[in-house]
DNA sequence: ACCTGAACACCGTTCAAGT
DNA sequence: ACCTGAACACCGTTCAAGT
């Protein structure tokens, strides 16, 4: 929330891993360097080396951080349980389409094309949340080949639109319960 | 196709965009380095900078490779018209179902969030196509609006698969013309 | 405990010299 | 025309020394 001001105490590796959060979903994983890191936070190379074994093990704690708040909306989803099925499909996706993480979530999954570690919780958490849409349409009364359809087109339609982003007319909530009406009825 | 044999004659420059592809799609745009490349063809970095100025040029050319292969396909596509729309559609999606060009696709993305050239090259492409998308909707009869929203999710989705893989059970072309059926009926 | 500053290895780049 | 081999600048890494 608030940036660190130059010479404000001494840091702690959560900063370094905030500030490589930030780098990340600015200018992707390319522009991840130690340099760029110090600059940011007001310190030379030594200090990144005291708090952090090397840079793989920095971006391991990058991951990890990731991984905690995969955890943390997997529970946000989870609690929707007790809502019927199509209203907990409307929550679902309002998940995801809040724009403010999706820079990060590309940075993410960019990352995962060249790193085992990460593209093995990414394809964890995916599986977890295609789960979770296909058991609404299957509460909702379709059978198990309707369901997985279904809950394909749905699925894949949000990743798709975090990648490429809007296209033809400004749709917005409104558009959304449309789709979702049309994949429900 | 055939891979060049150590020490079989001089190297042109589509040789290393070949390479250079073929890493890019392998492990991504973090290990497209000149060394690597060399390494590949067996010469050394000097014979690089005889066909490139330098790594930005060598990059410019392979990204504008790409964006010709895009325009073959775009051609391909634009060749679909005098199909009746469900066929057309069919076809269409069968180009973006061959798995031989995702790695590279994907790739070309990654790069794209850090590259504004690369990035204005695959929003054209991906304009065009979600607009010839979207005419097969108002073919079939479609007003604006709901041709709009189908040729959204069907186009989201396609994208969307080509980065997550397969989720669920094996669908192939039978799942892919259930999907269409229920978009077009 | 946390950081500086200088040192060294690696990859992008240059260039004179080779065939 | 096409390539080698050695040189140099940059960023990841180390470490003795500072507060």
């Amino acid at each position: 929330m608030t940036i660190r001001p130059a010479g404000a105490g001494r840091l702690s590796a959560d900063d370094w891993i905030q500030a490589g959060y930030a780098i990340l979903a600015d200018d992707g994983l390319k522009a991840l360097k130690i340099d760029r890191l110090c600059s940011r936070l007001c310190v030379t190379k030594g200090s990144f080396y005291w708090h952090f074994k090397d840079l793989a093990a920095f971006l391991k704690a990058v991951a990890d951080r990731w991984g905690a708040s995969r955890d943390e909306r997997r529970a946000v989803i989870a609690e929707l349980e007790s809502l019927e099925p199509r209203e907990r499909l409307s929550r679902m996706l309002d998940q995801f389409a809040d724009p403010s993480g999706w820079a990060l979530e590309r940075a993410v999954r960019e990352w995962a094309r060249t790193d085992a570690t990460v593209e093995a919780r990414v394809a964890e958490s995916d599986r977890w949340v295609f789960r979770a849409v296909r058991q609404v349409f299957v509460d909702l009364g379709f059978d198990a080949d309707e369901a997985d359809l279904r809950a394909k087109m749905l699925f894949y339609t949000a990743v798709g639109f975090i990648y490429v982003g809007p296209q033809g007319q400004r749709g917005g909530r409104r558009q959304r319960e449309r789709m979702l009406d049309a994949l429900t009825g």
